[in-house]
DNA sequence: TCTGGGGTCCTAGGACCC
DNA sequence: TCTGGGGTCCTAGGACCC
């Protein structure tokens, strides 16, 4: 039979930022969004004192009992570095380690000796040796480890592991939960399942399961049969190749003009290929959107546009079409609240010097190749097209952004943490 | 004037996830 | 004044073809 782990960080944007700030530990904290925007991770203290996730930060600062909160603008690079120690931690221990999101990753335990303290055991050297506090759940499939993973976040007496192999512990457990703690299952299954009278994942497993497929489609069955135990989402040891790359962005300050929406979404497009680039990819799908702020009361304007184009990653051909679909949604009088550029249809980049390499192909590699090297060098956005311009209106409001202690040397001050 | 069925490809939109 | 940024998968429906 087979065994899997889901090991998930406790508040991990929070947990990231404390480990290289003794000062934050034990305090309430909470890591916000790319505007500074909402809530996006929240220690426990910060939970308990009522901030949701995704809660608006200005909202919830009104509130007397925030005030002593303390907040931090995302620092990505940080926590995909400490997403990648931690990775390091459970790789040396554990024959497979599939990554699931940036804070949540898969083991494969099947035929491993004594699981459970084994879990105990990695739970303790990822907390001492990554300085990530985490919880474990073990079941025979993945939705199962899943569900474990929640109950030993919500359940301290667990001491972080929840081991739902026994089919009696899951009969116990499944009479009491909502089925909307389900992986899988959102609000919107969870409201059509409650109209059916099914509450509790006792009740749902209990379904044929061809009714399951009518009301749910073919994801619901594959919810409903790893619950029942039966292993439908296999261990992946590849990653199957991403399918798109998205860069979107709300802004600082509103676009009023067509200079300043083209500069955001110039910059937008130029990040988008640079990252094609860095995954040996190019693209032959692109979509362009732009709206206005659905909160404020402004008028409600959102247009896309998307186009089959020539594989690939020059940031000039990208940048030229992407500018083109963006002029077909650009309407005079909106102020632009929110705007992004999508690639699809990625396939491996072409080797130069391939038997139909024009002329053109070979000149494009090579001077993407010397872009990518320059600003690898001096730093992103060192060189860049001249339609991204330099007022930078749109930028996000990152107020109170910790360094990148991990990745950037002149802002390693004083790593405590290593 | 009567009048088909089945296949593919593409796109938009919904639902879910972290 | 201030409300995230990515992703995945599935289905329905239209266009087109034979």
């Amino acid at each position: 039979m087979a065994v899997f782990g889901l090991i998930d960080g406790n508040s991990f944007y929070c947990a990231a930022e404390r480990a290289f700030a003794p000062e934050l530990r034990g305090v309430p904290l909470v890591v916000l969004s790319n505007n500074d925007g909402c809530a996006i991770a929240r220690t426990a203290e910060a939970k308990a004192m009522g901030i949701k996730m995704g809660e608006p930060w200005h909202l919830a600062q009104r509130r007397a009992e925030c005030k002593a909160v303390e907040w931090r603008s995302s620092n990505y690079p940080l926590y995909g570095d400490m997403s990648r120690r931690m990775y390091e931690v459970l790789a040396a221990r554990v024959p497979q380690v599939e990554p699931y999101s940036i804070d949540e990753m898969f083991l494969d335990l099947t035929g491993l000796p004594d699981v459970e303290r084994l879990c105990h055991r990695l739970r303790d050297e990822v907390r001492r040796i990554a300085k990530i506090p985490t919880c474990v759940g073990i079941g025979p499939t993945k939705t199962i480890a899943k569900l474990a993973n929640r109950i030993a976040k919500d359940d301290v007496a667990l001491n972080g592991v929840c081991d739902l192999r026994g089919e009696a512990d899951r009969t116990r457990y499944y009479a009491e939960l909502s089925i909307s703690r389900v992986w899988g299952i959102g609000s919107k299954t969870a409201a059509t399942l409650q109209n059916l009278g099914i509450v509790s994942i006792a009740d749902f497993i209990k379904l044929a399961p061809e009714q399951v497929r009518d009301v749910l489609t073919v994801t619901g069955a594959r919810v409903q049969a790893e619950l029942r135990g039966q292993s439908c989402l296999p261990f992946t040891l590849m990653p199957p190749p991403r399918q798109g790359i998205a860069v979107t962005r709300s802004f600082g300050q509103m676009a009023n003009t067509w200079g300043q929406l083209r500069e955001a979404v110039a910059a937008f497009a130029t990040r988008a290929a640079e990252k094609l680039r860095a995954e040996g990819l190019e693209a032959g799908h692109l979509s362009v959107f732009a709206h206005t702020n659905p909160h404020n009361g402004d008028p409600w304007y959102s247009a896309s546009r998307a186009a089959q184009i020539e594989p690939t990653s020059d940031t000039l051909a990208l940048l030229s079409e992407t500018m083109r679909l963006l002029h077909a949604c650009w309407r005079p009088g909106h102020r632009y609240f929110k705007a992004g550029v999508m690639l699809a249809n990625l396939t491996p980049a072409r080797q130069q010097g391939q038997m139909f390499a024009t002329r053109d192909t070979v000149k494009s590699a090579r001077a993407m190749a010397a872009l990518d090297a320059v600003n690898a060098r001096f730093g992103r956005g060192m060189l860049r097209p001249a339609a991204t311009g330099t007022a930078m209106a749109w930028k996000s409001r990152q107020a109170q952004h910790s360094p990148r202690y991990t990745t950037r040397a002149e802002e390693m001050l004083v790593a405590t943490a290593f």
